[in-house]
DNA sequence: TTGGCAATTGAACGCACGTTCAATAACGTC
DNA sequence: GACGTTATTGAACGTGCGTTCAATTGCCAA
């Protein structure tokens, strides 16, 4: 056999994409073979490089993608100019809008970055320190405003960030609660850490 | 060879655990070797098996034994009974003592569960959910008692755990924060985020 | 000083890994 | 319908994996 009846490479580079993704998320990037990967896409491992030169840049490319993609949506937002409080309102809700629908992605962005070439490692962290700045600045000018109480902007953004991502840990679309409840209440946390009125 | 002189299983056992933990700490528990773990031992890989069953409960025991202590030690805080404000200060002073120093395990424990068998996940899943327990008593009575404004008190203990945890994530004992200010900084998140005054 | 126990070696087991590549067949343009 | 291009196969490469075990030797109590 050869090339396959229908084979096309707009068709099969997705699907790698998200086999990749599922099954490192599931068992991790360690754990999973290129194997595994091409039988979850219905190919032979050889095909696999049509895709990719190599396992880690699949890797790289499903975060770097995924860091792109947030901060390009990111940027449509009304974050970084305006009331402070107002900005980091919308930073929240975006955050949570745009990461709970991403489990997969989210978790390997943060337990799988060690697997990259030092290289690679620094292009992401770049890309999540920019993140992360966007929400710092929007501290910065609610203390500036006197209308926060953040005694130290960098190491809050990050603790905010890190509180809103842990929703991926037990968030099931099927659970308790709505994302509007779920937005609700994070969003009285974010208000009440950095000192402003919950109403 | 055989048996090397000195050689003792209270010396090697505790190399082993160590070694184990470093490793899998810094490339993932699938990426590393029991090869590369009895080479950081100083001895051959069928070593190790005088130490664990398998490679899988060598990750686990340092999962359990971590929580373990980890539950062993807050039983020992004033955090059951009393003011529930004080207690939920107590415990985010406590969660913060204790994680710091023990980034690797505590990571470990968030990135590697899905590593091991049912069974064992289930055994460490009681567990944590036994700790955070004790922080939703906290919020409940808080509550109960109009200190504290909380409108999901399972929630809002997940999200403060994630956001105290995330510490390990940037901590560095010479960095620019003394433990300290760190604790005095998440304090005032925490209280704030349950709508506790900050003062 | 002896002898059972504890700790370790080193070879071996079968298996799976990531990656390469010549061969081949479907695709798509002209 | 011819033909270059694209996508895929399947075998092969060398390597390293987790685990087992007979053999060996140091330890230590009697």
């Amino acid at each position: 056999m050869a090339r396959k009846i229908g084979s096309h490479s707009s068709k099969t580079g997705p699907k790698v994409r998200a086999a990749a993704l599922r099954l490192m998320y599931r068992h991790g990037f360690a754990a999973v073979s290129m194997r595994q990967i091409a039988a979850e896409v219905g190919v032979q491992a050889g095909a696999l490089y049509t895709y990719t030169p190599d396992k880690e840049s699949l890797l790289f490319d499903l975060l770097h993608d995924h860091m792109t993609e947030l901060l390009d949506a990111v940027a449509e937002e009304p974050v970084s100019t305006g009331d402070p409080a107002a900005r980091l309102d919308a930073l929240t809700r975006f955050h949570i809008r745009f990461h709970v629908p991403r489990t997969e992605v989210v978790f390997l962005s943060y337990m799988e970055l060690r697997n990259l070439s030092a290289e690679n490692f620094e292009r992401i962290d770049r890309q999540r320190q920019a993140y992360e700045a966007i929400f710092e600045a929007a501290l910065r000018d609610g203390v500036a405003a006197g209308q926060m109480r953040v005694p130290d902007p960098k190491v809050t953004s990050v603790a905010l960030i890190a509180m809103l991502n842990g929703i991926s840990n037990w968030y099931r679309p099927d659970g308790r609660l709505s994302l509007d409840e779920i937005e609700a209440i994070y969003l009285g946390m974010v208000r009440g850490a950095v000192g402003l009125a919950t109403t």
